[in-house]
DNA sequence: GCTATGTTCAAACGATCGTTTGAATTCGGG
DNA sequence: CCCGAATTCAAACGATCGTTTGAACATAGC
């Protein structure tokens, strides 16, 4: 299954093919089929487990109810741009719902209807606690979007980031201050509010 | 061609059959590889068209100089989100442009080293003009993609956001607002910047 | 009218895909 | 020790992929 991940994270559900998979897990193809029923089958495991990581993810920075709400927006941040370094399988599962934002499988969708607005809802909280007190729930999903989308555009163009002609070094270094560019613009930005629409 | 960008931006490159293609372009399969080379070829002519769409699209607004700063913003990201409601053909090239990012193409990496950095310039420019004087180089480039991630992910996800479970209604009127929303809370944020890193 | 060139066409090729098959192997319980 | 269920394995199947082939067709120039 890690195997697996890896191949649906680099190459998304269609392009990774199970001939692949079972040679980088070293085992053999019929497998696939014997233990998951289909390839469908496989990539729905993998999907149950990303999605119990990342809510599992979600889970551990909800403590930050204690920080400043700029703290915690810093924090948010660079949580979101963690997989730009770390190789770890939450980058996977990053990427993986990446390729699904592109192609949705039937799986994802259902997944999803359930699932997106809880896993929205941090955000839009931490949104509203820059949001003037008149704003509406729309400007506060919009927000929480918004706030998805600074951080997401790093994340998916991470590698032509790192190539010529930016050429960008993605360290540890240049994430936290990326993270502290953001979170800065991001903070400074929710204060306002456009005029009447 | 237009058939070739319509399977594209639906199915990514690799995913795009060229007996799809042919079958809705109404022509014989051979005739890809007699006209184009190859399926790369095909993909390769598409690529071009979509890239002189979008710099035609970048020069419509260059005559944006005369305007504030903020009206220039406000005009960028209207502009940047125009493929939500527009079923033409620029909504296809953004589609291209994001199974790229996520699984580039060696066409496409030879074509972003040459055409990466004009593209970016006018956003460059444009966000410029609401840093401060002190802003390095490297700030103005990340707070380019900065504010093309903010609007890329409203693009992006648009199909999702229309249906459950947040259900927006994705019209004109919707896009103005959100344009507006976006522009201020850009323009809000790229006055600050981040304690000295 | 004939030829040369540009283009289209149906058919086939080799490669790769996901899945199935049936025998071989492993392994716990009587 | 042995039987039976669980699992693994190499091989093959049918489908689809991008590309090639060679004949058929169109058309302009002499």
């Amino acid at each position: 299954m890690k195997a697996a991940a890896r191949a649906f994270a680099r190459e998304g559900y269609e392009g990774a093919s199970v001939r692949t998979i079972v040679a980088a897990a070293d085992v053999n193809q019929a497998a696939i089929s014997y233990h998951f029923g289909s390839k469908e089958g496989l990539y729905r495991a993998v999907l149950q487990a990303a999605l119990a990581a990342l809510m599992r993810d979600d889970d551990a920075q909800a403590p930050a109810g204690r920080l400043s709400r700029e703290a915690a927006l810093r924090r948010f941040v660079r949580q979101q741009l963690r997989p730009i370094v770390s190789g770890d399988e939450l980058s996977l599962y990053v990427r993986i719902f990446s390729w699904e934002a592109l192609r949705p499988t039937a799986v994802f969708r259902k997944f999803m209807t359930r699932e997106a607005v809880p896993f929205l809802a941090g955000a839009v909280a931490l949104v509203r606690r820059f949001l003037p007190a008149r704003a509406t729930d729309r400007q506060a999903v919009v927000g929480a979007l918004w706030l998805f989308g600074q951080c997401n555009i790093f994340v998916r163009n991470a590698e032509q980031l790192a190539n010529p002609p930016l050429g960008l070094t993605l360290d540890e270094r240049f994430v936290d201050w990326l993270a502290d560019t953001i979170a800065a613009w991001a903070a400074g930005g929710l204060g306002n509010l456009p005029a009447a629409s």
